[in-house]
DNA sequence: AATAAAATAT
DNA sequence: CATATTTTAT
């Protein structure tokens, strides 16, 4: 008490322009009273948001703008959430964070004992992008390019890395599923090639390829996980995979939304879908073990997608500012479930500002800004709110 | 059994 | 590189 520096003492009206976001959080960080905690940090966000919906007319103009705001927000929010649930708080700060999600969603991610259910949360799909302003709140994944939070005091978003690229592959109805170690003894045929490591990015780790044996399982058929190197039980070690089987077909890649998210970003900035070619993808994509061909079919795929916009005959009620950032085309299939794709402009090493996020999986932020457009429509299926056709022209 | 997604063939 | 076709996974 007694020790609050002047500016805190503007608790809603903060000028807090003149400084950056970590600064922000910094000073944040070292209040103690939570009440004040939060307000400051609402009053942030709030202005931030306000920012946001300045631009929001601009988006196309000012991508990267949206893209730091709403990163920075959620980032904040993030930080909100954590400073309220840790405490638990008492009444008093009720008040102040009626905020927009009380405990209704996710909010997941860190809570043990209670794996709950998440299946019951089959509206959640609706409220991936409808009841989500843009700056959906999610908890996990706060790796923003701009701030770094993590020094502060964010320890739960870390692992993100790798499973960012993986994450969503599994099976969707996986709920309580951990494959067993059945998987494959697989033998990871690193014939690709492996020097882009870049980033440690280590996606493309197909599973392998099992012809036989699984085909009967219709249980827990783990079409990816990510990495169940085991050192090769069978003694061939130097011996390829050999299967007598000319023309082994390689094991489905699967774009995981991490790894989907940069193939979104790499066409917006090779100029959208049409004009973006498979190779061009491919190395702004920077995803070791990624090969052509898998680019090349993902695109295609993408492309028959995005192809025509369903008629949103929603009529919907355009009010919210809907931005729907993350229109990654898919659903809830397989790419969907992360849900929190958006993207990041640059390539996640690339130029902009992730500069030194070393747990950086490009966050979210919007991609298609250029493809949404209209495409509010608050989409059930991916049908409806795939990206609308790449108007190239980055 | 149907369909989407990825692999492969053209 | 683009498309068409086939295979595979859910």
């Amino acid at each position: 008490m007694g020790s609050v520096s002047p500016e805190l003492s503007l608790d809603f009206r903060p000028t807090f322009l003149p400084r950056t976001v970590t600064d922000f959080l910094r000073e944040v960080s070292m209040i103690g009273n939570v009440s004040d905690k939060v307000s400051k940090l609402d009053a942030f966000v709030k202005g931030l948001e306000e920012e946001m919906k300045k631009i929001d007319a601009f988006k196309r103009e000012l991508p990267l703008c949206m893209l730091l705001l709403n990163d920075a927000i959620v980032a904040l929010k993030e930080e909100l959430m954590q400073c309220i649930s840790s405490k638990n708080v008492q009444p008093v700060l009720e008040e102040f964070i009626p905020l927009k999600k009380s405990s209704s969603e996710d909010e997941d991610e860190e809570i043990p004992a209670v794996k709950k259910e998440k299946d019951s949360s089959k509206d959640n799909k609706k409220n991936w992008m409808s009841s989500v302003q843009l700056w959906n709140t999610d908890d996990h994944q706060t790796t923003d390019p701009i701030v770094d939070l993590k020094q502060n005091t964010n320890l739960k978003f870390k692992r993100n890395e790798e499973e960012n690229l993986f994450q969503g592959c599994k099976s969707r109805t996986e709920a309580r599923a951990f494959m067993p170690f059945k998987a494959y003894p697989g033998f990871v045929r690193k014939e690709d090639k492996e020097e882009l490591p870049a980033h440690g990015l280590s996606l493309v780790t197909p599973g392998i390829k099992n012809p036989r044996e699984d085909t009967g399982s219709s249980g827990s058929r783990t079409s990816c996980s990510k990495s169940v190197s085991s050192s090769a039980p069978n003694a061939r070690t130097t011996g390829p995979q050999p299967p007598h089987q000319q023309t082994t077909r390689k094991q489905r890649r699967c774009w995981s939304p991490e790894l989907h998210r940069r193939f979104v970003n790499a066409l917006q900035q090779l100029g959208g879908s049409q004009a973006a070619t498979p190779k061009q993808i491919r190395e702004l994509m920077q995803v070791d073990g990624l090969t052509n061909d898998e680019v090349k079919s993902h695109l295609q795929k993408y492309r028959l997608h995005t192809r025509r916009v369903p008629p949103t005959t929603t009529a919907a009620p355009a009010n919210q500012s809907v931005v729907v950032l993350g229109s990654l085309w898919m659903s809830q299939d397989q790419y969907g479930d992360s849900s929190k794709g958006s993207s990041q402009s640059g390539s996640p090493q690339g130029p902009l500002q992730l500069g030194g996020n070393t747990g950086g999986t490009s966050t979210t932020g919007g991609d298609s800004m250029e493809d949404d457009e209209d495409a509010k429509s608050e989409g059930y299926s991916w049908k409806s709110h795939i990206s609308k056709p790449g108007k190239d022209d980055v």
